[in-house]
DNA sequence: CGCAATTTACGATTTTTTTCGTATCAAACC
DNA sequence: GGTTTGATACGAAAAAAATCGTAAATTGCG
């Protein structure tokens, strides 16, 4: 089971853990490139927060060559529900339900989704 | 219906909201006593931060009398869900149903809960 | 080889957020 | 009335996060 510390990314962190995610190793000009799509950085900025998050252990780093190729170190499933556990207690006041409600309110989810909402449901209800 | 402008509350400043919309009304002491429950903060810190809640218009507060008593001014609702936007697409690539099967894999919701969101899911599908 | 392009390193600045000390004022108390 | 208590105002510092400029190194190419 992968890691867990008390890593905390920041939102500019978090954005580029999305990109390592998705890609699953990137260098710092596509990491960089996926971000101008909805955001306005230069590419200093992009490389400077990597090499911290290197340093804080977000991500991991290959650096036998000449450009050097990262990859997350955090598990991306274990890192969002850490961060919503969070959200959940600092918005919601704890309750997962109250944040499912509203999540499913904005009308973006569609049916095949909603789908496979349900047949979590019936899972979780089995358990009782 | 409440105003919707593009407020972002930082952390802190959610924190004393929770405070607000749980209370109705408060004074400072009483939302830097609630603070104290989970958090090592001065007096000083929490009042100037009401302060800049109310310049920038996230609360109001009536100071009539030498203690103020404030209120939030921003709908709780409202704010749950421009976060929540904000929330999904840092963290979930913009899927609310990825968020809402992590969010349900908690283990913390309870089968009455599990009850209103599979109506809510019903009265979406018929919609369509 | 020498030049252009690309990359990392690094330091420093700027911006945002959080924190708190000190001054001041008003009310309550003896 | 003087003192203690509890409140706000205000400025400034500290901490955290984001940004970028510049330099140095490496690569590839003409």
């Amino acid at each position: 089971m992968p890691d867990n510390k008390s890593l905390k990314p920041t939102e500019s962190e978090l954005e580029i853990l999305q990109v390592l995610w998705d890609k699953g190793n990137a260098t710092v000009r596509e990491v960089h490139e996926n971000l101008l799509a909805f955001k306005d950085v230069g590419y200093t900025t992009t490389l400077k927060l990597m090499q911290i998050m290197n340093e804080k252990g977000l991500v991991k780093r290959n650096d036998s060559f000449r450009t050097h190729i990262y990859k997350a170190a955090v598990n991306k499933e274990i890192t969002q529900k850490y961060m919503l556990n969070k959200f959940v207690s600092n918005l919601f006041g704890g309750s997962s339900s109250q944040l499912v409600m509203q999540a499913l309110g904005d009308g973006k989810v569609t049916p095949e989704e909603l789908d496979k909402i349900q047949l979590m449901i019936d899972a979780l209800k089995k358990k009782d």
